[in-house]
RNA sequence: GCGUUUGUAGCUCAACCGGAUAGAGCACCGGCCUUCUAAGCCGGGGGUUGCAGGUUCGAUUCCUGCCAAGCGCACCA
């Protein structure tokens, strides 16, 4: 409907400049949107206001003049001009009723639409370091990506899911040292665990899981593991430098390839973890990418190559250097160390080149928010390496606060005590998670309040709106007890009977639904979604609540079943979408 | 200090990307269950959109300055 009186005024406005009251070469960017004020019409627009001006003339007047040029059509029955020049659209009631028979048609493809097709972009979120499980602030990055890249799909976008696993470097050095301590533990030796060490039980369970798939094969005496190794922090010494000393003695004792091989258990086992968790969450991905990978089939080097030959880069301090100042960074960055060893960056300018090379037409990176000073030298390597900044889009995520009530949660990866995903998701819900993280703007900051979230009593958003579900539902299910059955095509034929102030809303409320989708998408905001799925119940529980809906007039009933099984199907589609539950009963 | 993001009702947040009278929930006050689930509904109070300028028909939205907060400023990942 707002893209065919967007087609009328266009055709007016071409009127009009054909005729001379127009310059020929006046930009007209239409503009209709919804009104929010039923007087003000079905649907304004502003052309006149943002035309005025260039074509030196009053708005309201240049209104006048369009509405003389605008073409009819059956479905407009009024329009006019309003306040300081807004053109007003009045809709013919029998096309906010044609919604209802299209959703009990489309079903679950209502809403859905083919805007993205034949465009493949990518999304790769979460990718969190696998030292350990994940917690509530990847939580949010997994709902929200994996909402994003729902949406994508939805509106016919072709959507490849990636998480990028950072399995090179140091960390995983800590974590695989980590895991041969502890099972030294397990062996009967008396390790002294390092204190910048993953002191995680989950380290732990690995350990032993190590020892009951391998005995002591890994065992070595614990004296020659700590033979003339720097003191720890406690004993007074510098914790690096402990841990690092430990990482090369743990490599000198295991030789190469048992070393690999605690090295693949701990990641295997961390990444088996993770995929899980993740899965449970309603999250799945497509493609698991390696950061090893990238080291070991020459990428790196291919892409350090790249820069070097077009110019990027230079030598100093015995380091070389990425001149990404030049294309918008503060500074220029190392990307190989004066020992020789790669950086973590350079990773992840091959990881880009990759990206660019699989020929997405768009490249989604989500990052938690504190990464967001990393944005300009990722886009500084992608423009050096010659590809198309406009397609990489970096979207950032904010951390959630954890509160139970007033009190806050204390979170902290190394000491252990951090809140996992997986005990959130056990305290709340998989919907209740989701629904809270997608509830406000990745960008912002927010609050997360567990007592709300379990709460099934006090007002709880999620219920809210599943409440309205599973009240459809009941519905139904009393039609039948009373020994009615539902007459659908009756209905449509006394869809003109729902003259009610909550059914009219309703119906409009139902006619936005893909608008809604498809801006959400774009947008890359779910949050939207969210609000109008919140919108939608609360009018539903509304028009509940003012009539009946199982009475005795048989053509009025079967036209408020209808209307009410398509709030059912929008209700359902949406909760979907976002991977949360629609229960039949509470 | 530099960069960046954010300041909206007592609290947590929206506001269709510049539109008409800034909206929800929680909390507070007052009503509604012999009728389809009261996890619900109806009504009420509550705002100088951090402050000061600017741009224009029109600003919570764009620009500048100031104030305040978060984050970032490694040859870590």
């Amino acid at each position: 409907m707002k893209q065919k009186i967007e087609a009328l005024i266009l055709q007016a406005i071409e009127t009009l400049k054909a005729e001379g009251s127009l310059e020929r070469d006046l930009a007209t960017p239409i503009v209709v949107e919804r009104t929010r004020d039923p007087l003000h019409g079905d649907f304004a627009s502003n052309v006149a206001m943002a035309l005025a001006k260039s074509a030196k003339t009053n708005p309201r007047a240049l209104a006048e003049k369009i509405l003389v040029a605008m073409p009819s059509d059956a479905l407009l029955i009024k329009m006019e001009i309003a306040g300081p020049g807004f053109i007003n659209f009045f809709m013919d009631t029998r096309a906010q009723y044609q919604v209802v028979s299209k959703i009990l048609l489309e079903g679950e493809a209502f809403g859905r639409s083919q805007i993205g097709a034949g465009k493949k972009v990518q999304v790769e979120f979460v990718s969190a370091n696998p030292t350990g499980p994940l917690h509530v602030g990847h939580g949010r990055g997994a709902a929200y990506g994996s909402a994003v890249a729902d949406l994508l799909a939805a509106v016919g976008f072709q959507v490849e899911r990636e998480y990028y696993v950072n399995d090179a470097g140091r960390q995983m050095d800590i974590l695989a040292t980590s895991v041969w301590l502890r099972y030294l533990e397990t062996c009967g030796e008396a390790v002294i665990f390092p204190s910048n060490a993953y002191r995680g039980d989950y380290v732990r369970d690995i350990a032993s899981a190590l020892h009951e798939g391998s005995g002591t094969l890994y065992q070595r005496a614990i004296a020659s593991v700590m033979e003339a190794i720097p003191a720890d922090e406690p004993q007074g010494g510098d914790k690096d430098i402990h841990i690092d000393a430990l990482i090369e003695r743990a490599k000198l004792l295991l030789g190469a390839e048992q070393y690999e091989a605690v090295f693949q258990i701990g990641l295997n086992g961390i990444l088996a973890d993770i995929k899980q968790d993740l899965s449970e969450f309603g999250v799945d991905y497509q493609h698991w990418f390696s950061e090893r990978q990238l080291m070991d089939d020459g990428s790196i080097q291919q892409a350090l190559q790249r820069l070097e030959v077009a110019g990027f880069l230079y030598e100093q301090d015995g380091a070389t250097w990425f001149a990404s100042s030049r294309l918008g960074d503060e500074k220029d960055r190392v990307v190989v160390r004066d020992n020789g060893q790669s950086t973590y960056f350079a990773s992840d300018i091959a990881y880009h080149m990759q990206k660019l090379s699989r020929g997405f037409d768009q490249i989604i990176d989500i990052w938690g928010a504190d990464h967001h000073g990393y944005i300009p030298r990722v886009r500084a390597a992608v423009e050096a390496l010659g590809g198309d900044v406009d397609k990489l889009k970096v979207l950032l995520v904010q951390f959630a606060v954890l509160y139970r009530g007033e009190e806050r949660v204390p979170m902290s990866t190394r000491s252990g005590e951090f809140v996992t995903l997986r005990e959130l998701r056990t305290e709340v819900g998989s919907d209740a998670a989701r629904f809270f993280y997608m509830m406000r703007r990745s960008d912002q900051h927010m609050d997360f309040d567990l007592q709300l979230a379990t709460s099934k009593t006090n007002e709880n958003p999620v219920f809210y709106v599943q409440y309205a579900y599973a009240r459809i539902c009941s519905v139904f299910r009393q039609l039948v007890e009373k020994g009615f059955q539902q007459d659908v095509t009756q209905g449509m034929e006394h869809l003109a009977l729902l003259t009610e102030s909550h059914e009219t809303g309703l119906l409009t409320m139902l006619s936005r639904y893909p608008e809604i989708l498809e801006r959400a998408a774009l947008q890359h905001e779910p949050h939207q979604l969210i609000q109008y799925l919140r919108e939608l119940a609360n009018d539903f529980h509304a028009y509940y609540n003012a009539h009946q809906f199982i009475i005795e007039a048989a053509d009025l009933r079967n036209a408020r079943l209808n209307l009410i099984c398509a709030v059912q199907h929008v209700l359902r589609n949406g909760l979907h979408l976002l991977k949360i539950t629609s229960p039949e009963t509470m």
